[in-house]
DNA sequence: TTGAAAGCGCTAACAT
DNA sequence: ATGTTAGCGCTTTCAA
């Protein structure tokens, strides 16, 4: 790269003083129009691009949003990155990534090291890690700014997701209506809040429909694949073999159908078999796997944009001196989801 | 977090000046072990973190790896990202992201505006990136250190890889053993260099044992699954169809399970199938597909560290004024692939 | 509406 | 082997 234009080589060219410069880079008010052309004709004349780290040290900021994940799936992991991106891009912030190991032991001291190693402006934090107490309290002492995706966390902070209870209580509906009235459950693990909700809304469909559940049709996995092939297989040598699996994620269903195929049983004649996520996964199977559809990446979007908001906030009550200057924003965002029914719970197939 | 500790806190402690602290921080030589250990203890006491943002500024450097990719599939980029990670992490080093849109035109100015706002110490290209001699001709112009991985790009600077041809030969030759002699084959798009050298492979094996490869049998797709799909139905429905069919990656091949089951064909008894990538999909798939398995995340890993010796080692240059420092490096890594064979291509299951 | 000066936390060059 | 000093490029007072 040529030597790059500093701010000095900027006020020079515009006849004016760092200063002012620093104004129009900053859309600070109080400057003429006439002066803010005239220094944006020599930002552009000098392709000046402000640095960084002359700009985090003076200015106690980073310009970078930390995306705090755990054992997440691929493709969740690249959406929601995906989102993420475009909006610090918009507002020239960086994403730095803080991917935490399993081991529940270190794992706060791990993130806070990265915390303040990295410094950064504000967080994004992915299930599980938004469901986790001491984590966001500590958070929350530390005044480190965050927004959850695809969880209402714990209750504290704001959050962007789906109605995860409405989803499954949707898709237990149309399994009922092709009607199966023995549903096999596949519940997410228990640090998931996401795994009690979507239970919910399966429980809340049965009950909306006079159905009990039978809770030796309820089995417990991870959210990976193996443990899907494994719960199946309980769930259809029991005495009463369910008719219909949903399982609480498309790893876990893809499992299911594995199971399936195993034992010779047909899909969807010999058993239906629903999902959740919409991985790509999901299309590629034979029979196309009936799922719930969260826009992952929009989440991220607007999980992000909240972020943004937070941290000018609190630059603003910094001036201020006072909160006054706070923008309200509902803390927590509900995005519609789809249901995407597929071969794998009919007999049509309907991408 | 509490007022972080700077240097000059720790050099009080440590009743030293701040210049010893950053030789201790740096690993610099020169220091008394005495010294070092009363640093070092400062340090720890104070929970002591350097400021990146001062660190960079004072040195000219960003302390950031730069991640260039295009549409690289959702397990490749996890992956990468996870290996790449876990080596800036032992350095100190950030990540920094830089995903790049499809559109050809704009695509260069792009990455070097983004080039130019983050100030990366060195890069990581990831496929296609790697082949786009437009690219690394511009970096190394720019003495931009970089490093590609799973391509060995278009000839210039370092990279990571396994060899893509021997992995499809070997491939291609379990097949024949299989007893296969009309193989199809699904090249991947012209800008992905990997897709001539895995058709090269293919192309050893059939010649090697005396079967001459049917144009009609070859055809290219896009590294998607709809091209796979849809490259799969020319082929199946051609005059000579098939026995078996090697799709240059996972994605693909899983649209020819797909275009097969839609045909009514059974897999591996009338078409055996074979992919490429061990995506977390070939595992997941009934019948489990064979495929190749890079080490991508090793590679991730190994391309990391060739980076940061690069890195130094431009340092070092710099300070001895010439480029004895230099350390040898063997600029191009072969790193060893698996041949994943599942019951997509045979009666047996061996995963 | 603009500018001058101080300093953010660190490294680099030059002492000692 | 260790310390001193001068910036890096910007933001933040405070003054004009």
């Amino acid at each position: 790269m040529t030597p790059t234009a500093t701010i000095s080589d900027v006020a020079n060219l515009a006849g004016v003083s760092i200063k002012t410069v620093s104004r129009v880079v900053n859309r600070e008010p109080n400057v003429r129009d006439k002066t803010r052309d005239c220094v944006n004709q020599a930002i552009a004349q000098l392709n000046y691009r402000p640095s960084m780290a002359a700009r985090g040290l003076a200015g106690g900021r980073s310009f970078l949003v930390g995306l705090l994940y755990g054992d997440a799936s691929d493709s969740f992991l690249v959406e929601i990155q995906r989102g993420i991106l475009a909006v610090c891009r918009e507002n020239h912030y960086g994403l730095a990534l803080c991917p935490s190991g399993a081991d529940p032991g270190d794992m706060l001291k791990e993130i806070f090291d990265w915390i303040r190693a990295t410094q950064p402006d504000g967080l994004i934090l992915s299930p599980p890690l938004s469901d986790n107490v001491a984590l966001v309290e500590q958070l929350l002492e530390n005044d480190m700014k965050f927004v959850s995706v695809s969880s209402a966390g714990v209750g504290h902070g704001p959050a962007v997701l789906i109605d995860e209870a409405m989803a499954a209580k949707q898709m237990t509906e149309h399994l009922i209506a092709a009607g199966h009235q023995k549903i096999g459950f596949i519940r997410g693990p228990a640090d998931h809040m996401c795994s009690q909700l979507r239970f919910d809304g399966f429980s809340q469909a049965m009950a909306a429909s006079g159905i009990v559940v039978d809770q030796a049709l309820v089995v417990e996995g991870d959210f990976h694949f193996a443990s899907g092939v494994e719960a199946a297989t309980t769930l259809l040598s029991g005495a009463e073999a369910p008719t219909a699996i949903f399982a609480s994620n498309d790893d876990m269903a893809s499992g299911v159908i594995y199971a399936a195929h195993q034992k010779n049983l047909s899909i969807p004649k010999d058993l239906a078999v629903a999902g959740f996520d919409d991985t790509p996964l999901s299309r590629q199977f034979w029979p196309g796997l009936s799922t719930v559809k969260q826009p992952i990446e929009q989440i991220g979007r607007r999980a992000t944009e909240k972020l943004m908001t937070e941290i000018s906030n609190v630059r603003q009550a910094q001036t201020a001196g006072s909160d006054e200057g706070a923008v309200p924003t509902s803390k927590i965002e509900i995005l519609p989801f789809d249901l995407m029914l597929r071969a794998s719970t009919q007999g049509v197939e309907n991408v």
